[in-house]
DNA sequence: GTCTATAAGGTGATAGAC
DNA sequence: GTCTATCACCTTATAGAC
């Protein structure tokens, strides 16, 4: 595998403009901060990207694909519904995660502008299916409690993305330091797993 | 009391503003275009409102404070914690019904403009103070299973608030229609309440 | 209070030299 | 591939007539 020191312009340009992007939205950023950020010339930018649309699908639809839930490699195990809800909350917790920031972003960009949903390749999460599919079956069973499966996942979606976002607005009505609601971040992902087995627990 | 058949331009700038801002964010939202939503000009934003960010602030504020979880006037009651609980819930979705489009607007300019915090008079929620400690009693009694109120507090909000903002990436990942989606969404209050419920009881 | 006209600077995008 | 120079337009804000 080959040692690049140096990053082609190309991958400073998406990766400066995916932190302008972020942090300030589409209509925010600004094609020459972009450029100064990633240490190049404006003209550089128009030479790569042909337009400042062009650039922002293309950084969108990567930070997209890597946010929404889309867990397929989970599905099928043979584990009891408990612990593929486990693995689930996990596994998501762990990608929302590495990037916190970019929660916000993709939520805002994706109700602001209803054609990025037509440039972004729609994955579906194979995964909701079967888990509609095994918790309808348990339900009828008498194994776990009587809920409707699309509203558990919407319950457990909720459980998993919404402190990346609410931070400063949980913070600002509790008076809750920033540190203090950090390290309640960091316990998440037990919190939320504990929380959802014992609201479907007989 | 006078009926105003007639709004004053002052009320129809505000009302324009608040539309213009919340589908489009601050960058997104142009004065040229608040201005004719509001059929005035362009000039007479600037008599009323110095500067765009002076419009805006006018706005935010007001929205946050209708949006904030501050439902101080529940507490005391003499209900048990469940039924706490559900005023709590019914009381919150309620609000964010009224305005589902304004919910991703706050949170978004909160991250956005760390600035707006001081601008706008942060409410405290005392009712979460009340919760916290109400919460921690009847863990200690045993009246209910062992978690930390403020964990639970960020389940309720996120339970709450959450569908009302991540109604596109859910759609998008299930490949549900936003009809179905909808009807899911009208029967929140109840399913909220059970679930969380139903993760207390013993 | 309400309007028109215009200033002053920003913004995306292109042309063309090297 | 990379840069400079520049165009054409947009955007906020102000000055001043009515």
């Amino acid at each position: 595998m080959m040692m690049n020191a140096k990053k082609s312009s190309q991958e400073l340009i998406i990766e400066a403009a995916k932190s302008e992007f972020v942090k300030k939205g589409f209509s925010g950023a600004r094609m020459q901060e972009i450029a100064d950020a990633a240490s190049i010339n404006k003209g550089l930018l128009h030479y790569y990207f042909k337009s400042k649309e062009a650039l922002f699908s293309a950084v969108f639809s990567k930070t997209y694909n890597r946010l929404t839930p889309c867990h397929d490699h989970l599905i099928n195990s043979n584990y009891s519904i408990f612990k593929k809800l486990e693995n689930f909350v996990d596994c998501y917790i762990s990608e929302l995660s590495k990037s916190p920031e970019s929660v916000l972003f993709v939520l805002n960009e994706l109700n602001r502008h209803p054609n990025h949903q037509t440039d972004t390749a729609i994955v579906t999460d194979h995964w909701s299916v079967s888990f509609f599919k095994d918790v309808q079956h348990k339900v009828e069973v008498g194994a776990i409690k009587n809920v409707c499966p699309k509203q558990l996942y919407i319950n457990v979606i909720s459980l998993c993305v919404f402190p990346f976002i609410g931070g400063k607005m949980i913070q600002n009505s509790t008076n809750l330091t920033k540190e203090e609601f950090n390290k309640l971040l960091s316990r998440r992902k037990k919190e939320v797993t504990t929380f959802i087995i014992h609201a479907l627990q007989r």
